[in-house]
Parts: structure tokens; sequence; C-alpha cells
DNA sequence: TGTTCTACGTAGAACGGTGCACACTTTTGT
DNA sequence: ACAAAAGTGTGCACCGTTCTACGTAGAACA
């Protein structure tokens, strides 16, 4: 190996610097920085000139050993889902407000490398955590949380105890979709869902728009028509799996798809095979993402308000560090991004 | 405020109370965890034994302070683009090979923002820097490739002083796409590209697939035929470009897309309005993103290799970090995938 | 005038690692 | 047999912050 001497690089201006050039002592600028109490405004405005004029930034990782980092880990399953942009952006934008930087990790799908991901942030000093769709088992969760601040988004876990978790209110989106399409005269409605093979697969988001289809089926009074395709998230099998189904003879009028990416997919199956839409099938996704507004697709969408779950987890978690213990489980009501890809009956 | 005393959380495992359990002195323990030299196979197989038994794992915020983090940083621009989850892959892979972590910034495509964000994760003492697409001058990426090792992926710098960059042959990527359309027969043939309204749109990938085209219709005689049209970033405005793009008279018969969101979307615009694909239009586009595999789209597509690109930009920095200076230019070999959404002139 | 507050500022001990300088023990070389 | 070299382990200063405990001066109060 190699033995440059790293860490702070040589010339970095540390707190020192800034307390020499300003003539007061390190703890009064630390004091400053951190806006402690006990400093008047004349010392205050002295050492924000020093290190205005210095260019001075503290170190996080000398921060992190006894303070707050202003750091806070976002961690992802994985990174192709269309509404995890927004989801972003709605944390960065209530964490920039109040000066935190935000840090991603990405799980690629592997439980071990998403466990140690966490374990690697909270040794890193984050503030705070917020998990995204995690594939976790609620007493791992549990564990994490007693280590760090943790909000977790789209995780339907019934009864968290040390974390916060932040949802799209998902049955209430598939009553929706059920809702429209009911108007719009259709009866014969499939769900097509994804087949979860986790142990904890009753967290994720599919299952709650399943018992919101099947609710919202019988309370229309649909109920022996009403039936759920779980299909592989496999792309290739998956396809083979959309084929038979839209060739065979009890084909539904009406789908409504767990996600965008199915529905798309299904879509272009369906107009590929020759079928006509939405007169011969009338398709609703879930997602709202960029590529249902693409001409051609005009895909009729639940929308989540990915920014708005981002923004109300960034500041459960923020309110988290601050002090709060008990825990909040938010749930917010999704809209109907209404299209062309779905029609009367 | 409140004042919760944070930073490092009470009941942590530290270094001190391995050696303890260990019987040994703290130094030893660091030796082992760095693998440094002067440590006997017994001493180290006792202090990992320790180690796993207490389940310590070293606070990589003290470690930043003197030595390394085994922690290294990736800025996006943004996240929507289908190419960078392989890139990450791709440095993940190579990273994880060495005990490495990657964590991951948003720019959201605001340039203070970048910036603020390359600061902070040096701030937070990682090890080095991976930039994508970044918007930066070259000036002010050899001011940060001065305080950390850096490398940049996608960015055409001419000639990089204090940094590495890894790029797909985006003109042998452009020139291929013209001689496999040449080949099939065609003459008109157009390439929409994108319009970059930075300062320093010169180093922007699009502007060397420009080039590429530009040298391959020179080659096969067909210059005076030769346009790049540059649309915009914004989507309305960019469909309505298209829209009479496709519409007008001088309609050529085959287009080269600097990317598949731009290729997916004319195609879409094609089909909406009337017109019969490849026949009517052949189309090419960039990037062999997942949604050019879809049915109906069907695209053939320029694949830079993203994997690649992100493995090799790894592997450049982890050199870096051992101690390399002398700047590294590297240039993939892009592969065409062959569909069915270009076809005989 | 003496006493008690309050406001402001400072000294210095953490925090949890790293890595240099050194001491002690074996080997190796002659 | 003796010096030099190599191998192994330790003590401790240091990294750049935070934050507690304390000192001091001036204001307020009696």
């Amino acid at each position: 190996m190699n033995e440059q001497p790293r860490g702070t690089r040589p010339g970095r201006i540390t707190i020192r610097d800034v307390a020499a050039d300003a003539g007061v002592s390190v703890a009064a600028v630390s004091k400053v920085l951190r806006n402690a109490y006990g400093v008047s405004p004349a010392l205050r405005q002295n050492v924000l000139t020093s290190i205005e004029k210095l260019g001075y930034r503290p170190s996080t990782a000398a921060r992190g050993m006894r303070g707050r980092t202003f750091t806070i880990g976002v961690v992802l399953v994985e990174m192709g889902n269309p509404f995890l942009p927004d989801v972003i952006a709605g944390i960065s934008d209530a964490c920039g407000a109040d000066g935190y930087k935000v840090l991603i990790g990405l799980g690629q799908a592997q439980l071990t490398l998403e466990e140690s991901l966490l374990d690697s942030m909270i040794d890193h000093g984050m503030d705070g955590l917020i998990l995204v769709a995690p594939r976790m088992s609620g007493e791992t969760l549990e564990a994490y949380a007693r280590q760090t601040p943790l909000v977790v988004i789209a995780h339907h876990e019934p009864s968290p105890n040390a974390y916060d978790t932040v949802n799209s209110d998902d049955a209430a989106g598939a009553q929706m979709v059920v809702a429209e399409l009911v108007a719009a005269g259709h009866s014969d409605i499939a769900m097509i869902s994804l087949l979860v093979a986790d142990d904890n697969s009753q967290t994720h988001v599919s299952v709650a728009r399943e018992k919101g289809y099947l609710k919202a089926m019988g309370d229309a009074g649909l109920e022996p028509s009403a039936r759920i395709l779980r299909m592989t998230g496999d792309k290739d099998l998956r396809q083979a799996q959309m084929r038979s189904f839209l060739s065979a003879p009890d084909r539904p009028t009406a789908v409504f798809c767990w996600s965008d990416l199915f529905a798309i997919e299904l879509i272009g199956l369906a107009r590929s095979s020759g079928m006509n839409l939405p007169s011969d099938l009338s398709v609703i996704g879930y997602d709202n993402s960029p590529p249902a507004t693409m001409p051609l697709i005009e895909l009729t969408s639940v929308d989540q308000n990915a920014r708005g779950l981002g923004g109300a987890a960034a500041t459960a978690l923020l309110s988290r560090i601050a002090g709060r213990t008990n825990p909040q489980r938010l749930m917010l009501k999704p809209t109907l991004a209404h299209r062309t890809s779905h029609g009367p009956a």
C-alpha cells in the first residue's frame, strides 16, 4: 500500500485560525457557529467577518465527534424508480431550509448492503436517517431507531415504536381508481400487482393498494369479479405473464396497475398485439411519473405527491432530531391525474 | 432550540473497549484496523476476535480527522437519467471490493448547490470524489482537485491537470449511428441534440456527439444534408419543437437523437401524428436505457457501457487516492444495440 | 456601598480514532 | 560472540470541533 498523509488537508483553515484572526477564543468562535447563547453582537460580527475573510468552513468530520453534523442520510433500495427524484427533492428542500445537507446511499436491492449502509451512515455521525421503501423487518428498524433518529417512507408498518412512518394513503389511492372506473361504467376491473418475495411483504405499498382495491370493489358490489394478478419483478417473465393475461378469454375491460412501470408495459404490449386503447382496455397506473405524460401513453395515474412525502419525512426527522420521541404515522392523500388511457366501458 | 447531548451515542463501543477486551494497546488495535505494518498474526487474530465479539465498528467521523474514511462521494446533477443507476452500480462494485463505501449527493441542477455539496463532502473527510456530468468550469474543477482526489465522468475536458476524466467515446458512438443509417440506405439524416445554456457547454457530451455526427456525415459525403437541431431541456417547448420538425416539408428520413429520452418522445409524437415507423422515419437514440427496450418503442440505441464507466472511474479514483497524481483521460468504446426503430430508407 | 444578577468570554477536557517515535525482543550477518 | 537489522508492541501527541465549568465586569438592587 501507499501512505499519503491524508485526512485534513495541509492548508485547511481551522477554527483556531479564525479565533486568532478575530482575536478571540476558540470557544467564542464555536459559539457563533452554533448560534449558542452568550455572544455579544459585536463579537459575533467580528467573528463572522473573519470567517468570511478566511473562507473558513467547519470540518464536519470533527463536528461529528461531539456535536451534530447537520447532515442526514437517505437510504434508497434502488434508484430506477421515477418517483424517487421527487421524494429526494422534497427532502432536500425541507432540509436545506434548516441548513441540513442530504447524502444518499444505495442499497442495490441487497439486504446486507442496505444494513451495512445504515451502519456506515451512523458511523459518519449523521444526525438522522430517512429510509425509502426499505426491505428490513420491523425489529431491525426498531434496532436502528434506537441508535439514531429514523423516519421511514413508503413502508406500512402498523405500529412503529421508535421511528416515524410517512406514507401516501395507498388504500385511498386504489379506491379512487376503482371509483373512477366504476363511474365510467366498468364492472370487470382487475388489478395487476407486484409479487413480493420478502418475509416482510405485508409492509409493502403494493399490499396496501391491493387492500384498497378489494375494499372499493366490495363497496361497489363487485367482489365477485375482483381479482389480483401478482406479477414478478423480472422484466422478461413479467412480459410473458402480461401477454397471456391480455390474450386470455376472460380479459377484463379495465386494469388497475400498482405502478406506472407495469401500466406502461401493459399498454405497449396491448397496442403491439393490435388492441385499441382505451376502447379495448382501460388502464390506470400509480405514481404519475414522467413517462405517464408521454404522447401515446397519456396514462391516467395516481399521484402520490412524492415531493410532499419527502418534505413530511424531513420535517418529522428534524423534529425527532430536536428531541421528539413519540412515534408519528403520517398519511398523505393522493390525487388522481386524469389522462386518456382509460375511457367508458 | 433543544439540547440533546448528541454526537457519539452513549453506549457506543470504542477502540478502547476493544483494546481492553483483547488485552492490548489502543495503537495495536488501530494497526489491525488499518492493516498497518507491525502486528503479529497472533495479535491480529486476538484483536479481530474481540472486535467480532463486541460488535465494534470504527467511527468514521473520528477517522476522518486524521486518517481516511473509506468513503467516496459521488455528485450527480439530477437523478432522472436512466443511465445513472448503472454508473453508480459500476462505482459501487469497484469500490466495495476495496472496502470503500459510496455516498451520493444531488445537485438538483443548481450550480451553487452542486459546489456547496462538494464542499460538504470534503468537509465530511471523504477520501475522493466522482462527479457525473458536472456543469462546473475547468478552473473550478481544478480548484477542487487540489483539495481532494477527483474523477469526472461524462465531461469532455480537453486537458485536465489535477484530475481524471472518464468518458464514453461519444464521437465514435455518433459515427456508428450514422454509419448504420448510411448502410441502410439513408442519405438525409438529421441530428436532434440538446441546447446547452452553460458557459461550459463545450464539455457537454452532446457536443462530442455532434462532432462525431458531423465527421461521419462528412466522411460519407453527406455534409450538404447534415443538420443539427438543438432542442431545449423544457419538455413542453421541446415537444412543440419536435412537432414542427416532424411536420416540416424537409423532414429527413432518419434522425439521430442525442439521448433516448428525446428519441422516445420523438417516436411517440411521430406515431400519434399518424406516421408509420420505421418506414416513415428511422430513429436511433443514445444510452440504451431501459425504456428503449419497451414494446412499441424498440429503440436502436448506442450503449455507453455505463457500468464500465462507473467502474473505470472508481478504479482511477482509488489509484489516485493511493498516490497517483498524473492526469488520466479514459475513453470507453460504446456499442450499438440494434432494435427495430430504424430500417431501410 | 456592598451584594446579587446577568451577560459575556475563556480555559481546557472530552470525542475516537491515527500514526510517529520509541523500547524491547528476536533474527541475521560476520 | 557481538553488532546490526528486523519484527512487534506501546505511549502519547494530535486532528478540529463541542461544551461544561468557571472567571470577570458591569448593571440592578437594597
